[in-house]
DNA sequence: CAATCCGGTTTCAAAATGCAACCCTATTGG
DNA sequence: CCAATAGGGTTGCATTTTGAAACCGGATTG
């Protein structure tokens, strides 16, 4: 049967990986942070099939996370870039990578190291934090379901 | 044809979403930090397909992100729990949340309200983070390929 | 002793995936 | 001018994956 989607899950999260929760969409947006721009690049680099790469990338697309620009050099060519919305992705994938890195290392090689471009210091790890920027693990956090219970805790 | 893995993919984002990429994994492990544990509450609430769920969990508990625990009462019945690998997939989730929150936002409610257990502050959104803790956008970091360039950086 | 719960497995149709082949436009090379 | 090549796809087809519902087997409840 057809997959199931979350389009109208009152659940955020549901509704994100609706969005980029398949195997290649996040893999795409990854790329494109790291300046691939071209359906064929996009292809050699993520050994993605042509028909798969075509239809994740409309969907990107429709779901303005891409932009589809039209350069016009040499015919018909496209420039497939990130939104605001696509950026914003940057924590997710940043965090995904740590966490990648950490649980899963690479068998032969160190991980991919990000740093600040100012001050070439390395990024700190992503956490959830409190108000104050303290880390907060999942137990430290509540989850409020409707205002009135906030309230009663403060 | 098989849908590709991405085992020994030099790229840990790749690595992890082989582990937690797919539909249901990452909801089912947002589930189970909401305090779901049993697999007839994950089928419920989730609304997935028993042989899915039998499946993913299986993947999950083979990669370290679930334990499962024989809790002797009744006959066989057992529990699925987050190991700290899973709960370490905590930052991914939240920024995942907030992401759809800020993108997609529900049609009817307002964003599900996480905060502080101490304090019942909000939390803050998840960011990537220099040294200092301040924010930073895609833009604003660098790729460091090999550690020889990073030291021409500082 | 029948009904029910839990945690599955099996069966089977409907999708999704992957590969290869093909298409059309445009550019380059000779 | 003609052939070869590149970009960006589409089409066909075989293989997997998914989802729904049926079935199963032990334990508990009534």
């Amino acid at each position: 049967m057809a997959r199931k989607r979350f389009d109208d899950s009152s659940c955020s999260v549901a509704r994100a990986l609706n969005e980029v929760g398949d195997w290649w969409s996040l893999l795409i947006v990854l790329h494109a942070m790291y300046g691939t721009r071209r359906f064929v690049d996009f292809q050699q680099q993520l050994g993605i099939a042509k028909n798969i790469l075509c239809d994740r990338l409309a969907k990107l697309v429709d779901n303005e996370v891409l932009r589809k620009e039209d350069v016009g050099e040499h015919g018909s060519r496209f420039e497939y870039r990130l939104t605001e919305k696509g950026r914003d992705l940057f924590p997710v994938v940043v965090a995904l990578r740590q966490w990648g890195d950490k649980w899963n290392p690479a068998p032969d090689g160190q991980p991919l190291d990000l740093r600040d471009r100012e001050t070439g210091q390395p990024i700190k790890a992503v956490t959830v934090q409190n108000a104050e920027g303290e880390p907060l693990s999942i137990r430290d956090v509540l989850v409020v379901e409707d205002l009135e219970k906030a309230s009663n805790q403060g």
